[in-house]
Formats: C-alpha cells, structure tokens, sequence
DNA sequence: GCGTCCAGGTCTACC
DNA sequence: GGTAGACCTGGACGC
C-alpha cells in the first residue's frame, strides 16, 4: 500500500510492565505477522480487524507508554482504532494483572531478579486460534521449519497488505485448502490432517478457542480441551495455556529439557518427572517460573539480570 | 554424494 | 496409565 496513511497511537502500560522483555519472551516475534527489529528496537504487527481492514502497526519502547505507529490503506475509523488497541494489549499482555505474580517471585530470592526487570508477559497472538496454529508448527520441528511453515500459511493464505507482508489467515482461508495442497506448499507434513480438522472446527462455530481466554474451567479441565485438538499434545497445550494466562503446566520440549539439564544437572538426562517435582512448589505459577529460568541468558546483557 | 539422525511431539495400537 | 512405532520436512553430520 503505497499511499497508506499512517496514525500515532500511544498504548498506556503499567509500572510492572517491560516492553522488550516482552518481545523477547519467546520465539513469537520472529513468526509473521510478527517481525522484529533488533536494532531498532521495533516490534511490527500486521493487524486484520473484525471488517478484514488491515492496519500494519509498529511499536517501540516509550518508557512509560508503547508508541504505536499505524499504517492502513484508508482512513481509521474510531471503532477501527478501538480495535487496534484492543489486539494490541492482548498481544502485549496488558489487560493481565502482574502483580500477584511478581509478589510471588520476590518471596523466592532466586528468583526477585523476575520482578526487578518486570518479566513474565509472554508475547502473545490477537488470537487463541493464531497461537494454536503456531504451536502446533512448533511440534516435533527445527524451529527454521516452524518459521517456514508458518511463512508459507500467510502467504498462501492471508491478506495481502504489500509485497513483503501478509495478515495471518482467517480459519475459513485455511479450511478452505485441501490437505494436498497443504503438503505441497505449506510443507506442514503430517500436520495438515490436524491444521485443517483444526481451521474447519473452528470456521464451522464447533470450537471456540476464543472462549479459553475468559473460560472459568479450572486448568486442569482446560488443559484436556486444549488437548481434544489432534495434533495439540502436552507440550503444546502447556504452552498455549501460557498465552492466555494459566501457568499451571511446564510444557516439556527437547529444548527446555536440554536447557534444564546444562542448569540444574551438569548436563546430565533427566526425568520429566524430576522436573515437574523441581517446580511443584511454585504452584499456579510453575511454568512461568520455568520459562523465565530456562530463557534468563537471552536477556542476561540487556537488562543486567 | 548418500544414509542416518533428529529437531521447541503426537497419535494410535497395544499391553 | 504406560510404552513402541510411525510420521513430513529440512538441515547437520558421518562416512
């Protein structure tokens, strides 16, 4: 969109709340249409609202606010900018209170760094649906499969904003494909039965991912639902709960269990259930204690943690 | 060059 | 409830 017209937005955050931390939380940054700039220090979005208008937003560190700059092909209503701040704050977590969880965290000396550098906001999708299809490219894969993947699903399946970015695509634009065709050019492999089960349940209204966020069902419960997805096993499901707030579940990969061993085990292989037990007693908060453990050297220099 | 292994796992079929 | 074996793909590795 050559003659975009662009808006400054200014996203209000909290005392607790660290923009590149968060960013940097996980590989999500990395995965269209997400992109990052490190030296910069962007974070980019490319946004579908609800009328499929798309606002491509780029965000940077303000201090005490998240300067938004946002780019569409026509002028932004005030709905369309209501919208925009709304996905933006579920990306950034900032409807999530952290409070409780940064009490928590100083009450464990190894772990008040936590709280002095404000971490615990995983970056997340607008959508439960987005981070269901993304974890699920995650499985049993390099993560420069996953980046493919998840490329190739926009491109092939998203909307157009310009030449270099796509929006994530709708369920109905996935469901839409054929199993070959995802084979073929989404090179999602054996995971395509499942993408698609997955996109045509949620197209056709029979699963609603979106009702996880607010669901009163305890963990453990949302946990099996998350589950019922074919292709969403526990590490998956462990890691999806985390985006939306529930950190009851350690959501074990080859990566944090190697990173756990070179931690706690002199590199040395150990059980899964020697892990969990190593967590247990942070109770509601184990796996985000964890995450934050096994991920504490990628910001080691930034923030002198 | 070619075969093997495995990576930010999960499903099914059996016990 | 626990555990083999199969499963797309692409890159790394050994020979």
């Amino acid at each position: 969109v050559n003659s975009s017209l662009t808006r400054r937005i200014t996203l209000h955050t909290p005392g607790n709340f660290n923009f590149w931390r968060t960013v940097y939380s996980h590989g999500w940054c990395a995965l269209p249409p997400f992109r990052h700039n490190a030296d910069s220090h962007q974070l980019e979005r490319l946004l579908s609202l609800e009328d499929t208008t798309l606002v491509h937003c780029t965000l940077a560190d303000n201090g005490t606010s998240v300067s938004v700059v946002a780019r569409s092909a026509s002028p932004l209503t005030r709905d369309h900018r209501q919208e925009l701040i709304r996905q933006l704050r579920t990306c950034l977590r900032l409807e999530e209170d952290f409070t409780p969880f940064h009490r928590e965290a100083t009450k464990h000396e190894e772990f008040r760094w936590v709280a002095r550098t404000k971490g615990g906001r995983l970056l997340a999708s607008p959508s439960v649906f987005e981070d269901l299809v993304k974890m699920m490219c995650t499985t049993n894969c390099t993560w420069g499969l996953t980046t493919l993947m998840v490329t190739n699903l926009v491109r092939h399946f998203g909307k157009k904003f310009d030449n270099t970015l796509y929006a994530f695509p709708s369920p109905d634009a996935i469901a839409g494909a054929t199993e070959r065709y995802l084979r073929t050019h989404i090179k999602s492999g054996y995971r395509s039965p499942h993408l698609l089960e997955l996109a045509e349940r949620v197209a056709g209204g029979k699963l609603d991912p979106e009702s996880w966020r607010t669901s009163s069902l305890p963990t453990q419960e949302l946990f099996e639902q998350v589950q019922s997805v074919k292709g969403i096993g526990p590490y998956a499901a462990g890691n999806l709960l985390k985006l939306i707030g529930r950190y009851d579940y350690l959501g074990l990969d080859s990566w944090v269990r190697s990173k756990y061993c070179e931690l706690h085990a002199r590199r040395r292989p150990v059980k899964d259930s020697a892990i969990e037990k190593h967590y247990k007693r942070f109770g509601q908060w184990r796996g985000l204690f964890f995450w934050l453990e096994m991920t504490r050297d990628w910001h080691q220099d930034k923030f002198k943690i």
